[in-house]
DNA sequence: AACAATTTCAAATGATCATTTGAAATTAAT
DNA sequence: ATTAATTTCAAATGATCATTTGAAATTGTT
C-alpha cells in the first residue's frame, strides 16, 4: 500500500483538479479528495498545508495547461478582427475541451458565481482582472476610434458572456436540455463564432453609422 | 419587543429575500437572517419549517414580483421580432432593477452556478426549464423556418447569456471594474439591446443566405 | 542492522451550522 | 381573571467539515 512520497502528492493534485473543476471549491470535501486518491485524510495538510493551498495549486496547474494549449500570445493575429476571432476561437475551444485544457474556464466560471469563501477572493481577483483587461483591449481595437467606454464594455461582455455561458450549458445539460440535444463540437464552435462575430460586426457598423 | 405574530414572519421573509438574493442560499446563515429580522434563531423553523422552505417562499415571492412587473404575457407583441425584443427588454430591465423587481434574475443566476445543495435542485429545475423552453420558442419564431435545432439553441443562448451576464457584472463591479465605470442604466439598456438584437438579426441573415 | 527522517494512519479537536427542546412570556378566548 | 393557545427565548443537540495529533509504519542512510 505504501508508495513513493511524491506519488501520493501528485495523486492528490490530480484528483483535486478533477473534483474542484467539476464541483467547485465548496462542494469538494477533503475526505472525498483523499478517498479517491487513496490517501489518508491528513495528507492534504501534510503535503499542501491546507485545502485552500491545494486549491491554489490546482489553479496554477490549470492556468499552465490552458496557456500552453490555447492562449499562447503567438496564436493571435495582427489585425483587430483576426486577433479577436482567434481569441474567441481559443476560448470556445478550451471551454469545449473535456480534458485538462478545459479546466481553467470551468474554474473561472465557478469563481465568478458564488465561488468559495472570502479567502480565495484576493487571489482570483487579480487573475480575472487581467483577463478582462486583455479582452477590453481586443474589443477596443476591434471597434475602432469612435467607440465609447460603455460600448467597448458592451462588446467585451457580449463575447465574454457567450463564451462563458457554454460552461453553464455543458454543466447543466442533463438537467435542462433534451436528451436529443447532442450537437457536434465543431458545429457548435462554427455556429457560435458566426453568432458572436456577426453580432460584434453589426454592432461596430451601427456605431459607425451613428457617428456620422 | 413583542409584536404581532405575522409581523415576525414577514420580517423574516423580507430579510431572507434581501440576503438570499444578495449572497445565495449557502452564504446566508439562519443566524444572520434572524438577527437582521430581530427574531429569535428558532423562528425560521417555527414559521417556515426549515431554512430550505423559507428559501422556497423567497423564490415564490420573487417570481410573483417579477411576473407582475416585467414578464406579463400581455407585455409581448405579436410579431416574432417584436416579441423577442420585448422579452429581452424586460429581462434587461429586471436585471438592472435594484429593487424587488430584480430579485428573480439574481436568484436564477445564483442557482445556475454552484447554487445550493442537492435539496434545492428539483424545485429549481422545473422553473428554469420552463423559462428556457419559452426562450427557445422565441428564438425559433424569430429565426424562421430554415433554422436547425442547434441554430435555435445558439440564438437562445446568445441573448440569454448576455442578459444573465449583466448580473455577474453588477455583482462583481467593485472587484473587477474601474471605479469610473458607472454607466447610466438607460444607456446600458439601449446599447445592450443594440448589441443583442443586431447579433440575432445578422445571424438570421447568415442562416438565410446559407440556405440558398 | 541500527538509526533518523519521512510518510501514513485512526482518532481527536474544534469550528460552524441548522435544527430541536422545553420552559417562559405573551396573547386570545371564555 | 383564568385558562388555553401561540409565540419567543436561550441553551442543547447533532451533523458536517477542515485541521491537528501523536503514534505506527515505512523508507533512506550509515
Amino acid at each position: 500500500m505504501s508508495r513513493k512520497p511524491t506519488e501520493t502528492k501528485t495523486r492528490i493534485l490530480d484528483v483535486a483538479c478533477e473534483l474542484f473543476v467539476a464541483k467547485g471549491y465548496r462542494d469538494v470535501t477533503a475526505q472525498e479528495i483523499c478517498s479517491k486518491a487513496n490517501a489518508n485524510i491528513a495528507s492534504i495538510n501534510y503535503y499542501f498545508g491546507s485545502k485552500f493551498n491545494l486549491y491554489l495549486e490546482v489553479w496554477k496547474h490549470a492556468e499552465e495547461v490552458a496557456m500552453e494549449t490555447y492562449l499562447k500570445p503567438s496564436n493571435f493575429e495582427a489585425t483587430p478582427d483576426g486577433a479577436l476571432e482567434a481569441y474567441i476561437n481559443a476560448r470556445i475551444s478550451s471551454v469545449l475541451d473535456e480534458g485538462s485544457g478545459g479546466w481553467l474556464p470551468r474554474l473561472i466560471s465557478n469563481e465568478m458565481h458564488g465561488g468559495p469563501a472570502e479567502e480565495i477572493k484576493e487571489f482570483i481577483k487579480e487573475r480575472i482582472k487581467e483577463k478582462l483587461a486583455f479582452m477590453y483591449d481586443l474589443a477596443k481595437d476591434f471597434l475602432g476610434e469612435g467607440a465609447t467606454d460603455l460600448q467597448i464594455n458592451i462588446a467585451r461582455q457580449s463575447f465574454h458572456s457567450q463564451c462563458i455561458h457554454l460552461n453553464v450549458v455543458r454543466h447543466h445539460k442533463k438537467e435542462y436540455f433534451e436528451e436529443s440535444f447532442k450537437p457536434n463540437k465543431d458545429e457548435v464552435k462554427a455556429e457560435l463564432i458566426k453568432m458572436i462575430m456577426g453580432g460584434l460586426r453589426s454592432y461596430r457598423e451601427e456605431i459607425r453609422r451613428g457617428e456620422k
